[in-house]
DNA sequence: CTGCCTCGAGTTCG
DNA sequence: CTCGAGGCAG
């Protein structure tokens, strides 16, 4: 055999076997028999680089570099879809169709998830990648070949023989979100700008001038449909699909075909909620009528097919003012920056603040009081300020923490290596407020006492410590505004009744450094009371599960503050618990040594009593997935992260049926 | 020393 | 939920 006929005899083997597995998700071959193939084309290729071909596989990488982006006309524009965003306006759409199309008429749909990316116009020849062009005004594109051309998802040799002579091939260029995150990771280790979110980064990876920064970079595409084709005989929009699936292109698994409006109407709204599942960003769902006959009588108006729609959701992004940047100083006297917005509305809430972690995450992101910036809900409630939105600024001075606690004025400190600022003041008043709201509203969880009431018992001077709560009268709850006689006796109620909550919850509303939870539970279950706790020296305290040598110090030291010893005694004297009850102690079970996550709503149970009902039966209850989680249970509307999580580390997934039978009540 | 795992802390809106 | 960081095993 010739080189040259083995040359083209390797090209087709690795361009087959990377459709295999990039689209068809079914490899032909392992990747040692896919390097040795490669090594062996590459090597004849090297001895004589007349043999390499715009098809090869070894030119994915490395192609040569344009100095700037060549226009090219469409050679069918690409045009722009009519949107609509309500089921009303999409059942008008349809009465409109059926006005032109004639009453009788069936019409079917073609639906599929709006990707949100870089729009993209792939040119086969004789089914050979020729040419690819960004969308540029829809008429003519920039070409960026060499780039797409990194994409193994594209295919560089259609598969079957029968290519049409020119065929244009459309589709969305999109980064899926885990490399989303990870590039703009790497961007961030190296000072870099980050990317705002996948959208720009797929564009603006696409108009990278080196190919070999495109190739690094984790680009896919969906191909949703075709440009100018001739020698194509195929009736239905449907059929399209089918058809370049089959010669190796992606089309988004998730494409159906559906039968009525109403159907259509019922896939968006079930879509909205699922969107968040996906592995890359969506943000509506395109519509096409299928019959290409139908397509044709419709026509099309001012650039805009009458056949198709693309229905957007609300967006999960949006851009607003940064009005200003305060500081909210927290319990333990770290100062936390939160960002005041311009109200702006983000997938259906508004969001007017939100919090900016840090002063070292603002200034990596470039944020400064006045820009425009950009908001997001990340699949998750919590809003989040991604970075300032484009180039233009508004914001003069780049954000600096202040030196002096905005709340007490004592100069702040930031420990070496540490991320967050701290008020050393332990004195500081914003600490004193923030121990009660977590003591009322975390570790005694008292019914009838919210931050509001906290605020004012605080402002008039009436509570101002954990004990002063305890010696609140029903009379003094009185004068408050809102407060009647039987609010207020309720509420001294409730208060009364949480001096029986068990030991650890206590420790954990003492407010001591880096004891949260589980370590309150740890320490109350090691040491059995506070005395024991108290008279620990620190080599005792490391005997305690979860506590090393910094835990230990600022336990250690937070005891030997006198004013915390009489804040523990104040508060024996007033009746509340500081020993370990028996009834707080694990129990041996069916299920211990087991460690399960809760995620989503459950039917039968909140999330606490399903939590209670686990360990009854010995197992633990954490909230993080880890390769030691026995299983998860997965409720309603799950954390997604979680799920994922579960399924890379091949944790079992379990349901509220599992659960059960797990409990022994199946 | 490194890399997982777990925990702590702060968080938004309706 | 996410981030940062302490704990701990390998």
């Amino acid at each position: 055999m010739s080189s040259s006929d083995r040359a083209a005899e390797l090209r087709e083997l690795l361009n087959e076997a990377s459709i295999a597995y990039h689209v068809d998700d079914q490899p032909v071959m392992d990747d040692a028999a896919y390097d040795v193939l490669y090594d062996e084309l590459k090597a004849l290729e090297d001895a004589d680089p007349s043999l390499v071909t715009p098809d090869s596989p070894t030119q994915r990488v490395g192609a040569p570099l344009s100095d700037k982006f060549q226009k090219v006309r469409h050679l069918l524009p690409m045009g722009s879809l009519e949107k609509v965003t309500t089921d009303e306006a999409l059942q008008k759409w349809e009465d409109d169709m059926r006005k032109r199309l004639g009453t009788d008429d069936a019409i079917a749909y073609v639906v599929e998830p709006k990707i949100d990316g870089s729009a993209i116009n792939l040119t086969y020849e004789n089914g050979r990648f020729a040419r690819g062009l960004t969308r540029g005004d829809g008429i003519q594109g920039e070409d960026v070949t060499p780039n797409l051309r990194t994409i193994k998802t594209i295919p560089l040799q259609m598969r079957r023989t029968d290519a049409p002579p020119t065929l244009e091939v459309r589709g969305e260029v999109y980064m899926p979100l885990d490399g989303f995150r990870a590039a703009n990771e790497a961007l961030a280790k190296d000072g870099k700008a980050t990317w705002p979110n996948p959208r720009n980064a797929a564009a603006g990876s696409l108009r990278q001038k080196d190919s070999t920064i495109t190739a690094a970079r984790p680009l896919s595409i969906w191909v949703y449909g075709t440009g100018f084709r001739e020698g194509l005989d195929l009736e239905t929009h449907w059929e399209t699909l089918q058809w370049l699936r089959e010669r190796g292109f992606p089309t988004n698994p998730f494409a159906q075909r559906l039968e009525s409006i109403a159907e259509v109407a019922e896939l968006v709204r079930d879509w909205e909620l699922r969107r968040t599942t996906l592995d890359y960003e969506i943000d509506g769902i395109v519509i096409k009528v299928d019959s290409y006959e139908q397509q044709e009588r419709l026509g099309a108006l001012h650039e805009r097919p009458r056949w198709a729609r693309a229905f957007k959701w609300a967006p999960m992004t949006a851009t607003t003012r940064l009005n200003e940047i305060r500081i909210r100083v927290g319990r333990t006297g770290n100062l936390n920056p939160w960002a005041v917005l311009e109200p702006v509305e983000v997938g259906g809430v508004t969001i007017s603040r939100a919090t900016l972690h840090n002063e070292e995450d603002i200034n990596r992101k470039d944020i400064r009081e006045g820009d425009d910036v950009i908001v997001q809900r990340a699949g998750d409630v919590i809003p989040q300020v991604v970075g300032p939105a484009g180039k233009h600024r508004r914001g003069t001075k780049p954000f600096q923490m202040p030196t002096h606690c905005p709340l007490c004025g004592v100069e702040v400190v930031k420990p070496e290596g540490e991320v967050m600022h701290r008020c050393p003041n332990r004195a500081c008043p914003s600490r004193g407020l923030e121990t009660l709201n977590n003591w009322v509203m975390g570790a005694a969880d008292i019914d009838g006492v919210g931050e509001q009431t906290v605020w004012r018992l605080w402002q008039q001077e009436m509570v101002r410590s954990i004990p002063e709560l305890y010696r609140l009268t029903g009379e003094q709850l009185l004068e408050l505004d809102g407060f009647g006689e039987i609010s207020a006796n309720n509420a001294i109620a409730a208060i009364q009744a949480s001096k029986a909550i068990p030991f650890f919850r206590v420790l954990f509303g003492l407010n001591i450094p880096d004891v949260g939870w589980i370590t309150a539970r740890n320490l109350a279950l090691h040491f059995g009371n506070v005395d024991a706790l108290m008279n620990a020296t620190q080599e005792e305290l490391i005997e305690a599960e979860g506590i090393g040598p910094e835990r230990a110090e600022a336990i250690a030291e937070w005891f030997r503050d006198d004013d915390n010893r009489r804040l523990v005694a104040e508060l024996r004297d007033l009746g509340l618990r500081f020993e370990t009850g028996e009834e707080e102690k694990p129990v041996e079970g069916p299920l211990t040594g087991n460690q399960y996550v809760i995620t989503g709503t459950l039917e039968g149970f909140t999330r606490s009593e399903a939590q209670a009902a686990l360990e009854e039966l010995g197992a633990k209850v954490s909230d993080s997935v880890s390769s030691k989680t026995t299983g998860v249970i997965v409720g309603e509307e799950p954390g997604k992260s979680k799920v994922t999580k579960a399924e890379k580390a091949g944790v079992p997934k379990l349901t509220e049926a599992d659960l059960l039978k797990l409990l022994g009540r199946g």
